[in-house]
DNA sequence: TTGTAAGCGTTATCAG
DNA sequence: CTGATAACGCTTACAA
């Protein structure tokens, strides 16, 4: 706890130039003298200054900082993205605020408007549905605004997808090869993401010659215990496969199987939906669909360097590659 | 997009007042008679005002933000406690800058000096060890700092940990009532907290009556991989049980060997360490070692905000409770 | 190439 | 209880 800020004047004293001098040498403006910029480079390691981002901020209007808003870090899913965001991030010198929604409406209101009162140059949203009057809080802001992981109906909002329903589609299909009853499992249908896995699920069903069945589509939310508790309401239903939109929800299910005696892939098989760390730490292994989230939030925030740097961007609806990564879950 | 930036002038010129007074109010200044305030607050609704952070930490030089700094957010160790943190921060209106680190000293330095020229209020600093240089730029920086899950040798620096001696004993025990050959595995031994581990490990040992092994002891990092690769040297040393510090090398661990046909907890015992969200998830769930650390970052986050407010803080070394929770890898 | 000076949007100190 | 007015530390025209 010491040092009494030195500021910008002190450097300039030392260094017996004009504080504008010092600020340009700092800001890297081509237009100093050599000689000069040496002076205040010594002046500066000599008083260990710092500048004050703060009062930048104020002065130029940009913050260098952005903020990400998910349901909670503590989801491996959430986490790889959040990565992804902070090493671009990073990468462009921005900081990061982090911002803990829990899928919970109001609170995304809250952090939002927390984030622009901070002045946050931009923001990185993620959720597991965009409700209307956040889309129109994040579409009237004066920061720029990126969708990761998350469909605008209306496409006005950049984002970063996969094409979830042909994910959906493929991971159906390779089920379908050797079952009949196939449980699809996801969050909330209320979100477009979602809607669009049904479309892929039962175009495969389709294509397999299986009947569409409602019954064995399941709404829920990311928690581990909801996927241990679908364990036995599938059984019940003579269901042998599943694919599992949520990780966290596909290892619960996985476990409460196991713990019952069902052997997999042998007698049950399940495709997990996102491909994250927990996947590959479950016994056996998850085969699961490949969202790669890391890259998710790296474009993401790639992409919101663009935004806040008023760089010309050709396309806001980027869509990232996917795959079926195959591990124990599936025959 | 819109909205050009209504200031506190704007403000009051439609309520008809002085700045000063929309100030006090947006402040919550008691010295304001009532019929004023509502004026100041209608017009606050009228033009949607938003008071802007940046400008206000400039004039108060407290930004209501603070970092955490962290290995990486993606081991789930990290994640809860980051959530612990962000948690107990907005309770108290903070934002929180995450930063990662990668647990290299470099970064660690570089992501620091980036968060004091944010001029953060307070830091809330883990990581697995801490190198002498950032120990120093930690203590000499004018905002509040607290250590997380590490202790400062010297005890100067504020910290909140758990009796890592006496955890280690008491899981080390617990694998003694069957096992002769125990392995310890963590990181680095140029930590504090693993040369505690360590100790509490060998008194356990001789309580039991077993002779300390030095070949039994491995040091080694964070990956899940680096537990993979750890059991064939286990086997071939006939070790029967470990514990293991690090929670994902505990499940690299625990999924290599019954890759290999090992049964456990028949034909060898684990305890993790940490006790977070995957030692749930693995199959069989890990006995592990309960780190509060959801608890850990919001107990750390708690002292920040007192030494951030300048409250009495009677005790800065913290320890939490911790336990033993019995899952499928012990007999 | 360098310096002067006017903000940036608040808070905070004094008067009144 | 309310209003001026001077900071806060920096960026950024505009001059020189």
């Amino acid at each position: 706890m010491v040092e009494s800020t030195t500021t910008i004047y002190d450097v300039a004293r030392v260094a017996g130039v004009s504080m504008a001098t010092v600020s340009r040498v700092v800001n890297g403006n081509a237009n100093v003298k050599e000689k000069t910029r040496k002076k205040v480079l010594d002046a500066i390691a000599e008083l260990d200054y710092r500048p004050n981002a703060v009062a930048r901020g104020l002065a130029s209007k940009r913050t260098t900082t952005v903020g990400v808003v998910l349901p909670t870090i503590t989801n491996p899913y959430f986490a790889a993205i959040a990565r992804g965001v902070d090493d671009v991030a990073s990468m462009y010198n921005y900081n990061v605020i982090l911002a803990n929604s829990d899928n919970n409406e109001e609170k995304e209101g809250k952090v939002i408007e927390s984030l622009l009162s901070k002045q946050v140059d931009g923001i990185v949203f993620t959720g597991s549905s965009l409700h209307e009057d956040i889309r129109t809080q994040l579409k009237t802001a004066r920061s720029a605004i990126v969708l990761a992981g998350m469909i605008d109906g209306d496409k006005e909002l950049p984002s970063i997808n996969i094409d979830y329903r042909a994910a959906a589609l493929e991971a159906t299909a390779q089920l379908a090869k050797n079952n009949k009853k196939i449980a699809y499992i996801l969050g909330s249908l209320e979100n477009t993401e979602n809607v669009e896995r049904m479309v892929g699920y039962q175009e495969s069903l389709t294509n397999a010659g299986i009947e569409f069945d409602e019954g064995l589509v399941f709404e829920g939310n990311y928690d581990y215990e909801n996927g241990k508790a679908l364990a036995d309401r599938l059984l019940a239903k003579g269901v042998t496969a599943a694919v599992v939109a949520i990780d966290t929800v596909a290892v619960g299910l996985l476990n409460a199987l196991q713990a019952k005696g069902v052997k997999l892939p042998e007698d049950f098989e399940i495709i997990a939906g996102s491909n994250s760390s927990i996947t590959e730490y479950s016994y056996p292994g998850l085969t699961s669909v490949n969202q790669p989230l890391y890259d998710l939030g790296a474009v993401s925030m790639r992409l919101l360097t663009k935004l806040m740097l008023k760089e010309e961007v050709t396309e806001t609806q980027l869509v990232l590659e996917h795959e079926i990564v195959q591990r124990g879950t599936t025959k």
